[in-house]
DNA sequence: AAAATAATGTGATTTAGGACACTAATCGGA
DNA sequence: TCCGATTAGTGTCCTAAATCACATTATTTT
């Protein structure tokens, strides 16, 4: 598919002419992923910039056998830009959680568009601040939160940010709703289990509703 | 001072031509903070990038009176760029813990420089990246690791990327202290009391001497 | 130098949440 | 359609760390 004509191109990439796009084009393959495959890895070698065009994506860290999820990543968004700008190989992996489509872009047509191209190469400078921002936001969460605030937060997010819907089928086990929020298995599960006594949330098994959003927000915010 | 002699010139800034950096230094003033000094404050409009040429400073996020501090910042460095660009408000604090000179500029006039200048641009998108992956670095410190294994990387990260020394003074109080590794105060005291009885370090009040490196690291590593 | 304020150290108590052990359910493949 | 393998729920126990409550020191302030 011609990268001109591409209907989920990045905001930055409208700032690209014809022949920056092409040039884009010529150097940059378009991947489909089934859920659960590996994108890239902790510790190899980064050599491209991911493009999400479909999709979710979770970003994880795993030092000692303890893994967490960093982010869950959506389309459409760029992906890995600090581990493949900022250094030689990656700092952590990244696994589609659900079917994906990414255009794989190579680094240094990526870095050239950079220097020729200020308007795009400012929208990139836009989305890394915006994305630094929320990793603060959710270090302030996970340090200083509760276990039921977390959770409460990530429902929030998937509700809000990821579906935009009261219901939606959660991509994550329950398993790796701790990876990402910090808690135990265990922890989740029976904390999601209290929600639903409490009428907050209604749960059946993955499919997760949101009755009382009003007292969700109220969990997360007091922690 | 005029930019253009100026010895502790960011790195990005050696990109710029005369032209621009006259353009900067005649929209920049040159700023001295006493150690406690705010310099800039969480939900106030963000107009201004600061870059800190001589100091310490602390950036912090503040919640329903619960406070996290973020990083510890040495100069040379950029100080909110993400809060600044990324949105128009701050979504952190930053106060000066030592004695701090600095320069403020004019967003405008930054992102001016950005536009016209791609060497420039793409040195800050680097340390945009690099910024990022320490984050992720902290964030997965704190969350995966208990207690000592987060103090450890503390003082660990005092010794190495801040005083370059074995021995220093501390230039936080211990409720700080907490504030950065998410733990009470009291906690702090007793796991440094505690590395003191096992004579992995000196305490003298806030003067630190690591005297078992390889055992701070390796409290630090296995968390 | 005295008084006020902030920072630190320490014991006792409480509690959130992790670990383990097991059962039940659900999924995915041949 | 059956079987092994993940995934999920739940009770019990235990530990790390927060909190409370003071005692004790530094540091400012006047």
């Amino acid at each position: 598919m011609k990268c001109y004509k591409c209907l989920s191109k990045s905001e930055a990439a409208h700032n690209l002419d014809a022949e920056q796009l092409s040039k884009m084009e010529s150097n940059c393959g378009q991947v489909k992923y089934e859920a659960g495959e590996v994108i890239f890895k902790q510790n190899a070698l980064s050599s491209n910039i991911i493009y999400i065009r479909k999709g979710l994506v979770k970003t994880t860290l795993e030092i000692n056998g303890r893994q967490q999820i960093l982010k869950i990543n959506k389309a459409p968004a760029y992906l890995g830009l600090p581990t493949t700008i900022g250094d030689k190989i990656n700092h952590y992996s990244a696994v589609s959680i659900t079917d994906v489509s990414a255009c794989i872009i190579d680094i240094n047509v990526f870095n050239e568009l950079l220097r020729v191209n200020s308007d795009f190469s400012y929208d990139i400078i836009l989305s890394l601040c915006k994305s630094e921002l929320e990793y603060l936001n959710a270090c302030f969460n996970r340090m200083q939160k509760q276990s039921a605030g977390r959770l409460a937060e990530s429902l929030l997010y998937f509700s809000e940010s990821i579906y935009n819907a009261d219901a939606f089928t959660l991509p994550l086990t329950r398993c790796e709703l701790g990876n990402l929020t910090g808690n135990s298995r265990e922890i989740v599960s029976r904390t999601l289990q209290k929600f639903h006594q409490d009428e907050i949330i209604a749960i059946d098994g993955k499919l997760i509703k949101i009755l009382d959003k009003k007292r969700l927000n109220q969990i997360c915010k007091s922690g």
